[in-house]
DNA sequence: ACCTATCGGTTGACATGTCAATGATGCTAA
DNA sequence: TTAGCATCATTGACATGTCAACCGATAGGT
């Protein structure tokens, strides 16, 4: 990071001290916000984070339907890992599966009533945590930079996506 | 963000729409992120970040050995995740446990010669992993801004930690 | 000495995630 | 027509993580 010269900073193949620190800490940090705010929606509704996301993917979907691999690209999961889930979801009583009227064998997702209460309920907490734990720990100028910060790093994983 | 007045930020409860958004962006991509090394690694060298923590702090440490409570609380993992954990590497010969000499219910956790191994033959790659999706993909400015916002989530994290 | 609380560590039950294999169905080309 | 192939979804085997219960040993207070 004090590294000025171009070229020294071109010719490292590996990360400086200082850079470890900051990569230690950063990965860290966000795996252990990650891990505070699945425990905290837990402990205000039940739901974890992936059942928040499919909830709130079939909320705002037409019919509080969705197709089970356009519900997967949408939250950006492996049809396996949705299909496990939905399973979990469905003996919980927060979705249901039926076969697609369209889609030949194709398998339709629906939001039931108590999975539409569920992420009702677990919404404004949710959010409130966001906050306090993300959106107040940060000055504005601070959650710029992490936008753009994610950004960039999202552009590098798509950039070397198949390596 | 483009909130200026102190009054309404203070008022606010829940995020608006460009923080969540930010928020999305952040909390995915560095999960992505995450992965993505953790992929990395598994295919250069059969160890996940778990396994590569362990081998680490056991480089490390004085006589390649550690107790087991101490390495938990080195690389901040809970005892019992950490005991799951030894009992997969050991079935893998990556290291092994005995009776700690000096504490009396105590166990040692040692690095074998083929944990030493595999931890040598994995740092380089992902070493270099680290550099190419992390700081390569930021610039000296955001490199450093990221530092920050680790920073102060942690302390963020570290405030509400009991609630 | 003896009851009890605590400590270090393990274990079992379960939730979650990945990967590869399987079924079931349609599409396409010989 | 039919053999091969891609697609949609599920399944099974396994790795990983959390939580709570457990075991054995030790330290204190009475």
């Amino acid at each position: 990071m004090t590294e000025a010269t171009p070229v020294r900073r071109a010719g490292r193949q590996l990360p400086t001290a200082d850079e470890l620190r900051i990569w230690r800490d950063f990965i860290e940090t966000t795996a252990a916000l990650g891990s505070r705010l699945e425990s905290r929606l837990q402990s205000d509704s039940s739901l974890s984070t992936g059942d928040y996301a499919v909830l709130l993917a079939l909320s705002e979907a037409e019919g509080q339907a969705m197709r089970s691999s356009e519900l997967a690209a949408h939250i950006g999961w492996e049809r396996s890992r949705l299909s496990h889930h939905l399973g979990r979801m469905e003996r919980r009583g927060l979705i249901r599966r039926q076969e697609c009227p369209t889609v030949p064998r194709g398998a339709e997702v629906l939001l039931t009533a108590a999975g539409a209460e569920a992420f009702g309920g677990a919404t404004f907490p949710h959010l409130r945590a966001i906050r306090e734990l993300f959106v107040d720990a940060l000055t504005p100028d601070q959650l710029v930079a992490a936008g753009e910060i994610a950004a960039a790093l999202r552009t590098r994983l798509d950039v070397l996506r198949r390596e």
